[in-house]
DNA sequence: TAACTATATTACCAATTAGCAATATAGAAG
DNA sequence: CTTCTATATTGCTAATTGGTAATATAGTTA
C-alpha cells in the first residue's frame, strides 16, 4: 500500500529530529535497555550500567522531559519506567535495518566459490 | 504480546545510536521527505528544499553512508532515492508518539469546564 | 535538631558537527 | 583541448553536548 505523503513543517521537523536526538546517545540506549522488563531504581540502573552517577541521572532527565520514561519517588529511592512503547518499536526497526545491512554486504563480499557453502 | 529481551553490545548499542542519529538532523528528514515519492536530482532536492547545495551534498552523503538512501549518476545529474523503507516505519512511529504526548499535555491543562465543548 | 543516603544540579572541558564559502572534480558539449 | 554544468570536497567557525567532579537537595532515621 502507498504511503500518504503529508506535509511537514520545519517545526515539526524539528521536534521529530529531538525525538530521534534523544535516542542517539548509546548511554540512553543502555538504560532504556535495562528499563526493558519494567521499573528501577536510578541505583540499580547505575549498577546495570556501570556509569557515573551524575551521568545516569543527566540521562534520565533527557528521557523524561522527551517523555519516553516516567519518574516516580519512593522513599530514598527514584524509580524509573518506560512510558513510551514506541521505544521499542523504534530500536526493533532500526535492529532489523541494520541487519538486513550487513547481511547484504556480506553477500557483496562473499566469493561465489561453488562446492564453498555459506553458512 | 512480551517482547524477547536479547542483551546488547556496547557495539551494537553504538550502531544503533549512531543510525537515529543520522536521522536526528532536521535538515536529512527534510531532505528523506523530498524523496518520499522517488528519485530525484541533487538539483530538485536543493530546490525543495531550499539550502545551500554543499550542506545537501553533505547530508546526502551522510544519508547514503548510513545505507539510507541509493545514489545514481544519469549524465550531469545525480539521482538519490530511499533504498531503506524503515526510514518511513521509523518517522511514522516518531510522529504518532509525539502526537499522542501532545494530546495528553492537552488533556492535562484543559480545565473541566461543564459545558465548555472540546473540539 | 543532626547525620545519613539517594538523587539532582552545576560547572567545566573536550569532542563533534551543521552551516557556509571556496575550491575541486566529473561528465557533457563545442 | 576548452568551457560549462552539476555535484563533491575541504577548511573554517560557532554551537551543542557527553563525561566528570564538585556541590546541592530531598527524604529518612536517630
Amino acid at each position: 500500500m502507498a504511503r500518504a505523503k503529508k506535509e511537514l513543517s520545519d517545526a515539526a521537523l524539528q521536534m521529530i529530529a529531538n525525538r530521534f536526538k534523544v535516542l542517539a546517545e548509546p548511554m540512553r540506549l543502555k538504560i532504556l535497555h535495562t528499563l526493558w522488563d519494567g521499573e528501577l531504581t536510578v541505583g540499580e540502573i547505575i549498577a546495570a550500567t556501570k556509569a557515573f552517577q551524575a551521568n545516569v541521572s543527566k540521562h534520565l532527565g533527557i528521557l523524561q522531559q522527551a517523555g519516553l520514561v516516567n519518574r516516580r519517588r519512593d522513599g530514598l529511592n527514584v524509580c524509573y519506567r518506560i512510558c513510551d512503547e514506541t521505544v521499542f518499536e523504534l530500536c526493533e526497526a532500526v535492529c532489523a535495518s541494520l541487519h538486513d545491512r550487513l547481511a547484504a554486504q556480506i553477500d557483496e563480499i562473499t566469493p561465489a566459490v561453488p562446492g564453498r557453502k555459506r553458512a
